[in-house]
DNA sequence: TCAACATAGTAAAACGTTTTACTATCCTCC
DNA sequence: GGAGGATAGTAAAACGTTTTACTATGTTGA
């Protein structure tokens, strides 16, 4: 027989005190509302001993709040937002608040669905890694009130919280490294995108490459070809055709992933000749030989922080004004054989 | 200024209906009811031209259900589990249903917490990949009429909707496939657990080098220690000791990956002159050097299958039983450069 | 003595739905 | 002319909380 959860009503009908005060009294306000000791510590104790948890669905209902956080991002099924997704999970639960993920697919249509989707069913919060057409729906989405972090990324004109890295300096560090390896002909192998951390790791490198008078070579792939024979023969032709090329920069690690595999396809033995560095750690990354140099970011203090702003948002009341939280995190370069040179 | 969601009430106040006309009408039961054209017309059109949208939360809080379903796994920060999260939530949101993922890391107590949690908070069904020791909770789970379906395992003496592999079969593949190659020492690496499906795999293992007339050689590790220093001199160990082993086959992913490190470690040369294969597929052994062979998942039909038949169970009448949906699905041996035998 | 206040609670509305049980009106047929 | 049935709805309870406004009783102090 199946009975079914004790609701206050019970606890209500088994201690003869009215709803009100058990509500109080389990929300720990019975002190201050003057109920009895002897009647806290029967209420309580019978609680306990029933096993009451008080109905969340009700709880929503009545307080508007429905402590469910949502964390949007590209691809759950990639291990740089997985990994991420771990760490907010673990804080969130910590804390009381379960977390829904969503993979975005880096498609705006797709985003704002989603977003409509979550704010109808009255999330408390939004942690975005968000595509790069969406700044509206964000906007709007703040707009009614609802805390909002965003992650990886920004937008330009924009006041939002967020936690970011600095990918301009990411990126020139890493460029530099390579140079300082003696390598003189360095690609950088980007995502055609707007989003402002691609353009940040692009002018990075420029910038580095132009500091140390070396040519630079920008490849900017669509998002869709990557994984198609478009943007293989891309990547191929930038390898092969300009012979002078002795060093790549990937901007992020689906990119390297993917072009590992069109190196190979191209000749098993480039990829020892080739100076590699990529944007994002992976722990296939150290394994792979010749084990892969990183730009790796740091994954738990963002997790971290995301949350430190998500919760000082959850917490702040209505009326004053919070101010901008805006983190700007350092990368962190693992150099490994790929980018050594091997004269 | 921020306006409220407008509510059934709104409508009824603005068309001069009531409440019940407009649930009715809403929820597609106009004709059924005997409600006018005219009327149902006029609601349906007023609802689209305000966007009106149901509060989730008043029809969880009424009919019991959430439309939330939670995945739990080891480490949602597990490729192989990431993908299949994104699979599934894939199909879920498509029928209008959330996913909420959760990471067990395996362990007892924290699943247990986590079932309960789930439970409390009313989610409609839950997808789990179990740890070994939480028979008793599922159980439970079940018996309290919530649908339960297991991905990846099961438990032996207990019947239950479950979507596996041929973990048996999968593994004498992977052997036989070694040995076919002219292999002669296979080690198998696996993790000291009571989970059934390394049980099996650890079987297929040493029926295929048994039949083979050949030496076996099990190497089981505590899932505590793979990350730590007793993990890895215990693989050393092996690898070094034992000079005759000449293959090894990893029955799970994130060992193979702590492995690699490990024989890389050792003698970056080694790689080359063993003969590896490994459980799970990973995009990172396609292109490692050399390429690692794997008994690959099919990710997508699990995922496909173990929502066709958590749909089943959400939809069928609580009165008449439903037959155990048991799915066994069969993996596939990719062969790479990692199990040729160089001479 | 009685106004004022403190104490220890309680009744009832509200959140936004769904659903059961009811009603008012009209029509038909004998 | 009125019983019975169809038509086209509606009122109100219920889900389980939180919270506002209220009350009954006792205590104090001038």
């Amino acid at each position: 027989m199946k009975q079914k959860r004790p609701s206050i009503k019970d606890i209500a009908k088994a201690l003869n005190v009215s709803i009100t005060t058990i509500s109080f009294v389990l929300n720990g306000k019975g002190e201050e509302r003057k109920i009895s000791k002897e009647v806290i510590k029967k209420i309580e104790e019978y609680a306990e001993e029933i096993n009451y948890r008080p109905n969340q669905i009700a709880q929503s209902l009545r307080t508007g709040k429905s402590k469910i956080l949502v964390f949007m991002v590209e691809d759950i099924g990639n291990p740089f937002f997985a990994k991420i997704a771990r760490i907010i999970e673990e804080i969130a639960y910590q804390k009381g608040y379960k977390v829904l993920f969503c993979s975005t697919e880096n498609n705006d249509k797709r985003s704002r669905e989603l977003i409509t989707l979550f704010h109808e069913r009255q999330v408390d919060g939004f942690i975005v890694i968000p595509s790069a057409g969406i700044q509206k729906d964000i906007e709007n989405l703040i707009r009614s009130d609802v805390p909002v972090v965003l992650g990886d990324r920004y937008f330009k004109d924009s006041p939002m919280h967020h936690v970011i890295i600095d990918n301009y300096g990411a990126s020139k560090k890493g460029t530099q490294h390579l140079i300082d390896n003696g390598f003189k002909n360095i690609a950088f192998i980007s995502i055609d995108t707007q989003q402002i951390q691609m353009i940040e790791r692009a002018r990075g490198y420029q910038d580095a490459v132009d500091e140390a008078g070396l040519s630079s070579q920008i490849l900017e792939l669509s998002f869709d070809d990557i994984r198609k024979q478009k943007g293989k023969d891309s990547v191929k032709n930038l390898l092969t055709q300009k012979e002078n090329i002795d060093a790549v920069f990937f901007s992020t690690n689906y990119l390297t992933q993917t072009a590992l595999e069109i190196i190979k396809d191209i000749n098993p033995q480039l990829i020892y000749n080739l100076g590699i560095l990529t944007f994002d750690d992976n722990d296939f990354f150290k394994i792979n030989t010749p084990s892969i140099s990183a730009v790796a970011q740091p994954l738990q203090e963002m997790g971290e922080e995301l949350m430190r702003i998500m919760f000082k948002l959850l917490k702040k009341s209505k009326d004053k004004e919070t101010p901008l939280m805006q983190t700007v995190l350092e990368a962190t370069l693992i150099p490994r054989d790929s980018s050594r040179r091997n004269t």
